[in-house]
DNA sequence: AAGACGAAAGTGGTTGA
DNA sequence: TCAACAACTTTCGTCTT
């Protein structure tokens, strides 16, 4: 059933503009925290969507709705291959010049239109994905460039949109070291992780991106905010991880694993409980894994984790 | 009852012949 | 292409709070 939506009183909770409205699934989500606010509303926008000025300006009303699923978007008049005219007779020769010339120019509207349609079905998938995991617009402008140049240089031919634009997605997070597991990305997706992997290494060394490595420290603030601990958890934290780093022991360890052991060493340090099985969820490793990190690091750096102590 | 701990066996991905 | 391998997961029993 579809109920009111008091956009008033859910300010409170998402401050005003943080708000967006995905209608392709009917839901207000907030892009800080990627609650959904309200869902099931009926949509009132117009039925076909623009993301760029370039896109506003062709998406104009004027004819019949552009469809996506007619090769030419169902505007192109198609021009008959046979020198004849609508009622059969050959054209004279200067027609037939004519009819040639608009052929060509009908086979490379085509063309741009193939482009143009498949970056359209991607910025649609883009921004479903990008609002499903509450990333910010940066990195989905990020995410849309690489993308616009992957289908310029060819380079994604024959492989399913969805998987290329989740590949996108996951670089741009990674070069704004905002870490989002493959996993994270592969959950709102159909494709399988394996294929999204595939394509993120074809476009790393196809597009000549340099990809920072991503260290444990880059999954502290996340685990932080996303187990409501603060500041002083996240710099001891992270203290605990520059030691542990600098014994070498963190080496070949998966960093997301490394840093919920930094966490939870951390927290207890500051007097604050929480639970092997909590970090080790938002920071999608087990607890045993935690477990392991932490023996190693309390081990090596010689660190006594008290019960119940505040400074 | 819940959390912490660790052993043992299983899994998917990488590496090197 | 295959087997060895390291890291991680799953599962389970035991101990502690």
């Amino acid at each position: 059933m579809v109920r009111t939506v008091d956009l008033e009183k859910q300010e409170e909770k998402c401050p005003p503009g943080k708000v967006i409205y995905d209608e392709v699934r009917g839901e207000y989500i907030c892009t800080e925290s990627g609650e959904v606010i309200e869902e099931r509303v009926v949509d009132q926008g117009p039925e076909w969507r623009a993301f760029t000025p370039e896109e506003k300006e062709k998406r104009s009303r004027s004819g019949s709705p552009l469809s996506q699923t007619l090769h030419d978007s169902g505007i192109a008049t198609m021009i008959d291959w046979r020198d004849r005219d609508a009622s059969g007779k050959k054209l004279e020769l200067e027609r037939k010049l004519e009819a040639m010339r608009m052929r060509k120019w009908q086979i490379r509207t085509r063309i741009q239109n193939s482009i143009d349609r498949n970056i359209t079905q991607a910025a649609e998938e883009l921004d479903r994905l990008a609002v499903e995991l509450g990333l910010p617009e940066a990195i989905k402008d990020e995410a849309a460039t690489i993308y616009r140049k992957a289908v310029e240089r060819g380079v994604v031919r024959g492989r399913a949109v969805e998987a290329v634009v989740a590949a996108c997605l996951y670089i741009a997070c990674r070069l704004y070291k905002l870490p989002r597991s493959l996993d994270d990305i592969a959950e709102y997706t159909k494709t399988q992780k394996k294929e999204i992997a595939r394509c993120f290494r074809l476009l790393v060394r196809e597009l000549n991106i340099k990809i920072p490595v991503s260290g444990a420290s880059d999954y502290i603030p996340q685990m932080i905010s996303a187990l409501g601990l603060g500041g002083r958890v996240e710099a001891k934290a992270k203290e605990i991880l520059e030691q542990a780093k600098s014994t070498g022991i963190t080496a070949g360890k998966d960093p997301a694993g490394v840093a919920a052991a930094a966490v939870y060493i951390a927290a207890r340090l500051c007097g604050i409980k929480k639970t092997q099985k909590d970090i080790a969820q938002v920071a999608g490793v087990t607890e045993v894994t935690v477990r392991n990190r932490y023996r190693e690091i309390t081990q090596q750096l010689n660190l006594k984790v008290p019960e119940d102590e505040e400074e």
